[in-house]
DNA sequence: TCGTCATTTCGTCTCGCAACGAAGCATCGG
DNA sequence: CCGATGCTTCGTTGCGAGACGAAATGACGA
């Protein structure tokens, strides 16, 4: 009859568990291959192909291949904002223990989410730069203004918009987009943070703490390893 | 390993084509008998009670028995904005013929999402209202300025925040959460709009075009009824 | 040109789960 | 108190889809 969004094709590609974890695995934003895919998700390479193959059909991910590899990737910074919202609503759903809110610390801490910042460290940053004057936030965009840029400029950060993106460990926005991309490429050449190998963990290294409270300004600030 | 979200549960409750089925017609915010929503997805009621009994369980949606009815509704408005998101999300990936378009017109033009008022008109009134001064977006939100509350009071409408929810089809957001609540209700009780039977669809009568017209100063309006 | 390696395709198996009808429970109306 | 109605539970059936291994494809390196 009428043609609502056809919600549960969409929900299908995110249900099966395996591409779940492949999905949530691509949430960095780097690219990874149909084997390192599979190993994450604990299936076999036909079976990480066919997975794959399902989410490069409806969308969400893209292949670039280079020579005998094939490198999978999100889409866009639209579907991993969508993915985010997504785990932003379905995580205060579970009770959590003490154990598990230990066990993920890093993560809640501080995390490349596709492209940008995310975790605590994301929102401190979001915070700290609307407090500042930096940029401004209008629905679902963060505009930089005038004394933003130069000041971001001071930092490396090329001046552009951002947009907000729902923290899932925080329940507040954080800068994505255009300036979340930058702000992130920026402090990985910078070396203010450094990512763990194979995950999505980011470790705050002293100088980046440094800049963190002296440039930013963002306070309450102890390092949880 | 990490406790990263559980993506693949939600999702799973939004998959089986008939539980979104009946997510999608609860989205009109009423209460819902089994043997109601059965027919809407075309399942019997045996197994419509089985898909309800795991929406409850996943908190999704709530029950309340009343007689020998039980009346299953949404959870809450958090679950309608998650939908209307993931609805946002999944609509632009499907090609639209000319055919489509129209066949929805009504809902695309103006429809109760949950609570509030979505569609061409929800945005068209969100939009004026910000450009009224009546209202202010901070990001998830949308806050009543003291110019606002006057305007919105002469409307028999109650100050109240509003929370931005992305619309579907406009793909702007619109007013949510209790301001978002208290328009949907004065347009209703007002007879701004009249809900067509069994369908989220709203029709503006004339006096609501009229209201949106002068009072809101909603311009460019044609009814395509 | 040939082996190797990453990836996909194919065929087969299995299991989860949605669907149904029948039966059991509760509630309302007379 | 009894029949009718709305809903849920139970047992059975059948289909869809994911998992795997084996074989085919394509690309690199020697």
């Amino acid at each position: 009859m009428t043609n609502d969004p056809d919600l549960a094709s969409l929900a299908a590609l995110i249900t099966e568990p395996a591409r779940a974890a492949m999905l949530a695995h691509l949430l960095d934003g780097r690219g990874w291959t149909a084997t390192e895919l599979g190993r994450a998700a604990n299936v076999g390479a036909s079976t990480a192909s066919a997975h794959l193959r399902k989410l490069v059909d409806g969308r969400l991910i893209r292949v670039t291949p280079s020579g005998r590899h094939r490198y999978f990737r999100l889409a866009d910074g639209e579907v991993a904002r969508m993915l985010e919202h997504f785990a932003y609503f379905s995580t205060p759903r579970r009770p959590r223990t003490p154990g598990e809110t230990r066990a993920s610390g890093a993560l809640r801490r501080c995390r490349l989410c596709y492209d940008h910042v995310a975790g605590e460290i994301g929102v401190a940053l979001a915070q700290a730069m609307v407090r500042n004057g930096w940029i401004v936030d209008a629905e679902p965009w963060f505009r930089v203004t005038p004394a933003g840029a130069s000041a971001l400029a001071a930092l490396g950060i090329a001046a552009a918009d951002g947009r907000a993106c729902m923290d899932w460990s925080e329940r507040r926005p954080h800068v994505a987009g255009a300036l979340g991309a930058e702000i992130a490429r920026a402090a990985l050449t910078s070396d203010w943070v450094r990512r763990e190998k194979a995950s999505r963990a980011l470790w705050v290294t002293p100088a980046g703490e440094e800049v963190l409270r002296v440039a930013f300004g963002v306070e309450r600030f102890e390092n949880a390893g």
